[in-house]
DNA sequence: GTCTATAGTTTGATAGAC
DNA sequence: GTCTATCAAACTATAGAC
């Protein structure tokens, strides 16, 4: 005698799913550009039927929400668990190559959860909620070096993503503007004048 | 008895028509998105059927292609005949702050030109050589404060590039990263140390 | 140069059998 | 949960009359 199988192992099964529909969107965005992802697309390389999606995300815009909470959660599980450096310099610096490196690594992925690249496209209540769980963390780890104010943390991510942007239009693949970093970060440093972690 | 029109008033006409289009299209594309923009639209905006569209351009492409040559052309225009101030923090400040506004003005016009926004969109050699034209002339007005290495250079855009991606990002229509522009310029200008223009 | 007519796709989404 | 069948709509673009 076959048991049924149990209703974890269904939802396990739903979530694996949904992941390999994500997936291949990402793969999608990432080849033809955000804008170019059509279903019929992602449900070839899933090896389903188009309609077999909508089991599974309720519409397009669904599953643009479902990538863009992926993509804030990826870098949050990135970065929640690192221990920084005391000396402000080398921390700061940390934070921002980090950044950087996963900002680059997909052009797609960036405009998705930093640029308003897909029109109308507005995010979930819950999918916002990892962005701005990043934007906290960031925060908390300024505010470990004495940076508090919100025009230093301001400062902060407009520069770090300044050049990302110059990096992604003008240099893709390459490093003119990622080896500037340290400089960037002592400009930064000399500015702010954050104080050793405590 | 009328005479004919000469051909100069013709061309003079038709070059109306293309422009009436065009703004038709950005029109179109601040509201909507750039990435919504259709030929439909713009043709129901200019009050033309769709297919007379093809008679002023060749295909949907040459139109983005014509809106981003024409936005680095405005550009262009703005600053091109300005006079800069001799003492370098004023005069940077200047350039950031023209740029920033021309910029933050319209998202659409910003994605287009500075974005890989729209998928497959390549512009052409000529409308290129408008940003290019853009370029040098940030180029020559640096190296008129001894700004010459490459890396200053690229510094320059990228920090007034991060500033305009937030304020479109995270505050549009207001003033939270513009109003720290004088500061940026002060640690640019401290890392950098132009001289006094001659 | 603008129109009508229409081709030829592609798209997101639904209905209902299995 | 996946399928087939299908829809209605939208799209870019072309042909040819006026």
């Amino acid at each position: 005698m076959l048991g049924t199988p149990s209703s974890d192992r269904i939802a396990k099964r739903r979530e694996a799913t949904r992941r390999e529909i994500l997936d291949a969107a990402w793969a999608v965005a990432r080849e033809q550009g955000l804008g170019a992802l059509t279903l019929r697309e992602v449900a070839v390389r899933v090896g389903m039927r188009p309609p077999s999606l909508y089991s599974h995300f309720e519409s397009k815009d669904a599953i643009y929400d479902a990538m863009y909470g992926q993509a804030w959660q990826i870098f949050h599980d990135q970065v929640k668990d690192r221990v920084l450096p005391k000396e402000p310099r080398a921390a700061l610096l940390e934070i921002a190559e980090t950044f950087f490196d996963f900002a680059v690594a997909d052009l797609a992925r960036f405009q998705l959860m930093n640029q308003r690249s897909v029109p109308d496209f507005v995010p979930s209540k819950e999918s916002y909620a990892m962005a701005v769980e990043v934007l906290d963390r960031l925060r908390r780890d300024l505010a470990a070096f004495g940076v508090t104010d919100e025009s230093d943390v301001d400062l902060f991510t407009a520069l770090t993503g300044g050049f990302v942007d110059q990096q992604l239009a003008n240099d893709p693949g390459g490093t003119r503007w990622r080896r500037q970093l340290p400089r960037l970060i002592d400009m930064y440093v000399k500015e702010v004048k954050p104080r050793r972690r405590r």
